[in-house]
DNA sequence: GGCATTTGTTAAAGAACTGTTAAATGCCTT
DNA sequence: AAGGCATTTAACAGTTCTTTAACAAATGCC
């Protein structure tokens, strides 16, 4: 089966959010929001592999929604799209961790290969039907279940997320900052012994294959080994 | 030191050739060829990290060369830049492993931004961070790892602020008091033995090349010799 | 050489961080 | 408003790191 990349669609105009949706649709799983309030939401929520931002929205411009997106996550490609071909707005967007800018009006079929690039250079798996593989282990960071062979386990959503987010870090340092930006959004103390907490628990899920391993780094991080 | 990614600029128009190179001297290392012939003989002989091919060239296109450099390495970023802003071109630009399509005119800025993001992320996925060198050794502050060809020992925070000042500071004669604000950020009696302490374990951790040395100044303060 | 000072090294004491379990809080649904 | 579940906060034990202490050795000054 097909694992189809989750987009992040973010796009005031209603006839063109479905017109891209709809382009997008057969090759990729796409949740369109349209206010940056919703984005966010949406964000925080579930793991995509790739946004699609436009610049100009009612409250929130695409370049904070971008912002926020990328205090999170520093790897997710970010695509924005804009009426405006002024140069101080394409560099603006470049500033802001865009990976491409992509001026109105479009192809459909450009669009499509501008995000087919940064999907394939992006090197978290896609997300699908069938899960990621961890171990000896498969997980459906949609439905949240993490099954062995035998059994099947619904983890919770913050879990889910801290596992798909070290997953998609598996065998190098991940600094607790990090983790803590990504999956929480913000770091304090008491965020950071909930991360010790989950930490804790995933450790007990995963307990079933030996070759895999959350490493503490001593005042640094975790490293999620897979062998 | 990082070194520069190298970048094959192929491109037949004279000065709007060394108007890019020129451009990007100051980041990357470019190689400027102004045909396609001397753009695969280079290509063969050398490595480069990121291609920047005109489209329209008098013998072969940039998509010939693109396809040549497909053949042989499916990974490097490919940009194409064009004065032809016809759909069909760009859509074609991609069909050929193109990673991006750059209409002409284009400002330089905006060039160097695209540029930045392509080997952003081909350069996260082949590494990650690779830290300093010293002597024989490797050492990734970010991640606190010292480590040789065979072994890699995880160092604490305070060893590895501290090895990175001296390592910053080589074979220059660095005073007590330095060390201590700038690692400890203060300088009392017993901030000055914790720092003797510390060098004696940095000595240990280091002995494995004998062309490294942390010397002391008696009364001064450290050299952290580097042969 | 003698004496005060600085440095090298190891070990103990103290501080900071992590692992784990349980209780409290918050949130959703009924 | 009550029950159920998820997450956060608290508590405590265990681990790892940093500082302090202690003593030996080296340096430099008279």
């Amino acid at each position: 089966m097909d694992a189809k990349s989750k987009i992040l669609l973010v796009e005031d105009d209603s006839s063109l959010g479905f017109l891209i949706k709809d382009a997008l649709e057969g090759h990729y799983d796409v949740f369109w929001a349209t206010d940056g309030q919703k984005a966010e939401e949406a964000f925080k929520k579930d793991c995509y592999n790739l946004c699609l931002l436009d610049v100009m929205l009612p409250h929130k411009s695409g370049f904070e929604i971008a912002d926020t997106i990328r205090k999170a996550n520093t790897d997710i490609p970010i695509l924005f799209v804009s009426a405006r071909a002024m140069e101080e707005d394409r560099i603006k967007g470049f500033m802001k961790g865009g990976d491409d800018y992509i001026t109105k009006p479009f192809s459909m079929e450009e669009l499509k290969h501008r995000i087919a690039v940064f999907l394939k250079r992006s090197k978290n798996q896609s997300v699908g039907q069938d899960g990621i593989s961890i171990g000896q282990y498969n997980f459906k960071p949609d439905l949240l279940l993490l099954s062995t062979g035998q059994e099947e386990k619904k983890l919770t959503r913050k879990e889910g997320n801290l596992l798909f987010f070290l997953a998609s870090k598996k065998n190098e340092v991940i600094k607790r900052e990090e983790i803590l930006m990504a999956v929480w959004g913000k770091d304090d103390y008491f965020t950071g012994r909930s991360l010790d907490v989950f930490i804790s628990k995933l450790r007990k899920y995963l307990s079933g294959d030996p070759n895999i391993e959350i490493e503490n780094y001593h005042g640094v991080g975790f490293l999620f080994k897979v062998k």
